[in-house]
DNA sequence: ACCGGAAGTG
DNA sequence: CACTTCCGGT
């Protein structure tokens, strides 16, 4: 199953979505906006202001009309537009700042980070105000190809090679299509565009903004061509520093924004700044479970990058996923169970200059910062409540939906739908937090799998996904399901070879029994001990996470009731690594599967 | 303004 | 799917 010999990287074939990936879609409201902000032309219209991200849209109709005249679609006005706009609101692409007219501010993490791992967002510095992402770039930066789904779709972040072999794909097509998409139509935003804009037709101009020219096209499949002693760029490919570059100068010292060529495509530069290790040309990372890696490098790798997410607030998206590693998961679950941080204050890390200080080993607390994030995607139909759990209509950002069926399935799952209020202060979020760009990965919880679920160790959860076409769906419910991600391996145990040495049986399953009932008062457990988590780091920060759950199970709702009402306290969650693998059904998904694994070591293996 | 459900579209 | 259109509600 590898694959593509013939294309001479190394990504397996389901690293290539199918088609089914959105290969040349048109463009996206939120893509356009950002070309918007992008070129000085519109600033008139639309311009970067207040925070980081934030954008306000001075003059609605305008910027409404040249979106209709975009898609062609004369109508358009902004209330129209401004619909759409909501519609980010559930992908967390973009929130709505309150407060302010017109003000919308964008989560990079989803975008940037997620997409675009290489890009660092810690240069929001040096950049005016409501930086631009990759402000450093100023305005010769492009932004890479918009294809949200690439981004936002759970099923091709950056767990999956989607996101960059789909990039890769198309730039081998040399089929993008995004941003500004060929159409010609696309006249109103060329008008202002200066001739630099122009460049060529083919994919090198697409991403211009995005790779450095030199390194488009075969250096990227260098770059992350895996093994085989590709990654080094010839001489004379400088690939950082160039003011061209997309790549900022990286504030933080080491190289500049690029970390090399050898960087694989999950490594943000950022922790490479601070962390000496330099990723191996030989990692790289949605190998899955075909690709041998060299087991230190990946631990390294993985050290460093989980020291970044804590120590920067990375978006742990940012990571690819390692099916059978463990992240040693800096304390999180350790954090003082009897003193609940008191000062969960959100103190925010500082949104846009991140500190350089590098504590290597030691972690802060797990995460002061407040993080808020969008109420949760409700699927749309929720109305008739019913209908399903599996209903294959989850969106990418239902999934969780998909999940959470899975493990209500069994029960009667029907039920009238409950709508929970967030809990949330939703306001906090836009005020107070000020950091809400690093707001949700936190590996806090997740909520909605936006969270870097650590690979269970549990035994081979390997899952079944890498190896063939489930893996879309696993990737999907995968992340999503923010139960699941807790904070996996014991400190203390970090990623032993041999946990590492596991690799993922094609076809097998886990060795986890099989037997799927138990999963759920697993669940049932998790989620308390889960609440009870959330409850000490924050008391009211579950929201939408929750909510969202609490809509997907509602059967399991007592349960967490229960443990909200401060039943018992007695936080089971003892990180004991010896558990008896819990009995996990193959066809669960890969979450559930990791969620159930982990649940049972956490509760001292019951079940 | 802004929100978000619902239905429709390509 | 990512909107577009419409709309009732705040």
């Amino acid at each position: 199953m590898k694959t593509p010999g013939d294309t001479g990287f190394a990504f397996p074939d389901w690293a290539y979505k199918p088609e089914s990936s959105p290969g040349s879609r048109q463009i996206q409201l939120w893509c356009f906006i950002l070309e918007l902000l992008r070129k000085e032309e519109y600033h008139e219209v639309i311009a970067w202001q207040g925070d980081y991200g934030e954008f306000v849209i001075k003059d609605p109709e305008e910027v409404a009309r040249l979106w209709g005249a975009r898609k062609c679609k004369p109508q358009m006005n902004y209330d129209k537009l401004s619909r759409a706009l909501r519609y980010y609101y559930n992908k967390r692409i973009l929130h709505k700042t309150k407060g302010k007219r017109f003000t919308y501010k964008f989560n990079f993490n989803k975008l940037v980070l997620v997409n675009y791992p290489f890009i660092d967002m810690g240069s929001g510095r040096g950049v005016p105000q409501s930086a631009p992402p990759v402000p450093t770039g100023g305005s010769h930066f492009r932004f890479p190809p918009c294809t949200p789904s690439d981004v936002l779709s759970p099923s091709e972040d950056l767990r999956s090679p989607g996101v960059f072999s789909s990039v890769a794909r198309r730039l081998g097509r040399g089929s993008v299509s995004d941003c500004s998409d060929g159409t010609s139509t696309n006249s109103e935003l060329e008008e202002g565009v200066g001739g630099e804009e122009r460049g060529g037709a083919g994919p090198e101009r697409a991403f211009r903004g995005l790779l450095h020219p030199r390194l488009s096209h075969d250096s990227l499949f260098r770059t992350y061509g895996g093994p085989g002693g590709l990654g080094r760029p010839p001489p004379g490919h400088r690939v950082h520093g160039d003011p061209m570059s997309p790549f900022p100068v990286s504030p933080l010292p080491g190289p500049g924004g690029l970390l090399g060529p050898t960087l694989s495509p999950g490594l943000s530069m950022t922790p490479g700044s601070h962390l000496p290790y330099t990723p191996s040309p030989s990692l790289s990372p949605m190998l899955g479970s075909h690709f041998s890696f060299n087991p230190d490098d990946m631990k390294r790798y993985l050290q460093a990058h989980h020291q970044s997410v804590y120590n920067y607030h990375l978006s742990p998206r940012a990571f690819f996923h390692y099916p059978n590693i463990v992240v040693p998961q800096p304390h999180r679950p350790s954090a003082a169970p009897d003193k609940p941080m008191t000062a969960h204050h959100h103190a925010p890390p500082m949104p846009h200059s991140h500190s350089l200080h590098h504590h290597q080993g030691e972690e802060q607390h797990p995460s002061p910062f407040k993080f808020k994030l969008q109420p949760p995607p409700l699927g749309r139909k929720q109305k008739d409540g019913s209908t399903s759990s599996t209903g294959g209509s989850s969106s990418s950002l239902g999934s969780s939906y998909a999940a959470s069926g899975l493990l209500s399935n069994s029960s009667s799952s029907v039920g009238p739908k409950i709508k929970v209020e967030p809990v949330s202060d939703v306001e906090s979020d836009e005020e107070v937090e000020v950091t809400d760009i690093s707001e949700e990965d936190e590996l806090l919880d997740d909520d909605e799998g936006d969270v870097f679920t650590p690979p269970h160790p549990t035994n081979g959860t390997a899952p079944t996904a890498i190896t063939n076409g489930n893996l879309g769906a696993i990737v999907e419910d995968d992340l999503d399901e923010d139960v699941f991600k807790t904070p996996a391996a014991p400190p203390m145990a970090p990623l032993t070879p041999s946990l590492l040495g596991l690799k993922s049986e094609p076809g097998q399953g886990p060795p986890i029994s099989p037997g799927g009932t138990l999963c759920i008062p697993l669940k049932l457990r998790f989620k308390r001990r889960w609440s009870e988590d959330q409850k000490m780091e924050a008391d009211g920060e579950r929201d939408e996470a929750e909510d969202k759950k609490v809509r997907a199970e509602k059967q399991v709702e007592p349960a967490r009731r229960q443990s909200e009402n401060g039943e018992g306290p007695r936080r089971s969650l003892s990180l004991s690594l010896r558990a008896p693998p819990p009995p996990a059904q193959r066809r669960a998904s890969s979450e559930l599967q990791r969620a159930t694994a982990q649940l049972s070591l956490e509760s001292h293996g019951a079940c």
